[in-house]
DNA sequence: TCCTTTGCATTGCATATGCAATGTAAAGAT
DNA sequence: ATCTTTACATTGCATATGCAATGCAAAGGA
């Protein structure tokens, strides 16, 4: 045999292609010879470590989130140990929010693939998957950054990480600024922890 | 010639077809054929009606957005002449949240236009112009709530519509129900508008 | 040394796609 | 009555797609 690969490698190089298309044109551009194209490979080589086009957008999701989960932690990673918990949710929700033209490429394939979940059971319950785990870390964080129980951590979490997706979205899709973005987000982080325990009731 | 035709309404059933379509498979689904199939007329007919597949996507996308302003404007018109301001809001906010099948139908076709859109320059200006208003419009309800002028009126308005949108994309992609939801936006619309002006400083 | 396994390339096929071209029948104009 | 315009339908074509099938050379084991 030609010198032994390794495989999950290759399929990281495919999947890598696939996201750089996605990207560029949009998962509907996403083909086997696109694909194979983007990496300089040819299209049975792309098929040689896939079994399917649907596989192959499996893995390549799963690899676009894992880098993504990636850069959330190195942000976090970056405020050194016993960071304060609202440091540690601002920073988690940043990273939502593309603020350069490789963020904006990430953040593209993101939304992309939450519209090709919506109609894929499947992958949406991948999708709800990471979501779960990405809510709950939120929500232990809330209740670390408020310890009055004033506040419910999971539907604060929800409401935090929807306004960061959403801030995301109208990024890409609405042309707003990323500087916007971000003001309105830490106007929304600030709201949410800063706010004194019952202020009217 | 044969009964004359208003181009208008034929040009809407069809788009009505692409966004059942786009609904049920996405928008990867949407060819002539398919939309045709779904009209229950030709390909043909469909190409009578617009020179091209980009065009129709263009009027769907107006059409769907359209319907979906006339949703908005009836729960507002709903609340009677005269509503509170955060009741408009409230009101307006919560359009985006799908709470039935059918809206979620819609919600799932306007999650596809965002990610379409976001590889289309052309495409993102007139969801952006539609954005623009609709954020004008509950920044000057904002500033009626709160007359105080403690929060930036066009940030408050991102940080809402962005939770909004954002809760609507966790519904459909990372199966969120819609109750919690709704749960979360009723919570960030009291936190904007209830909180007491300065609260530390 | 042979022979099998492995990694990839090529070819081909059935099907789908956007769109141009052309046909045709009905309704109105003259 | 004829002629033209309108509203579709049909056909066909160039191209793209996923995938199966097959080829084939290099690396290792026997």
């Amino acid at each position: 045999m030609p010198k032994r690969v390794d495989h999950h490698e290759r399929r990281q190089q495919v999947a890598d292609s696939l996201l750089r298309v996605a990207a560029r044109q949009g998962l509907e551009a996403v083909s086997l010879r696109h694909v194979a194209e983007e990496a300089g490979v040819t299209a049975g080589m792309v098929q040689h470590y896939f079994p399917s086009k649907e596989a192959m957008m499996h893995f390549a999701m799963a690899t676009a989130s894992e880098r993504y989960e990636r850069r959330m932690r190195a942000r976090i990673a970056e405020l050194g140990s016993e960071p304060a918990p609202n440091e540690v949710i601002r920073a988690a929700l940043i990273s939502f929010v593309p603020c350069d033209e490789s963020e904006r490429d990430e953040a593209r394939v993101a939304l992309a693939f939450q519209s090709y979940a919506s109609t894929r059971p499947t992958v949406a319950a991948e999708l709800a998957a990471q979501n779960a785990q990405l809510s709950e870390f939120l929500a232990a964080q809330i209740l670390l950054a408020r310890r009055d129980d004033t506040v419910d951590p999971a539907t604060t979490a929800t409401a935090l990480l929807a306004t960061a997706e959403g801030l995301a979205v109208r990024v890409l899709s609405a042309k707003l600024p990323h500087e916007a973005a971000l003001d309105a987000l830490t106007y929304q982080i600030t709201l949410t922890l800063d706010t004194p325990p019952d202020p009217d009731a």
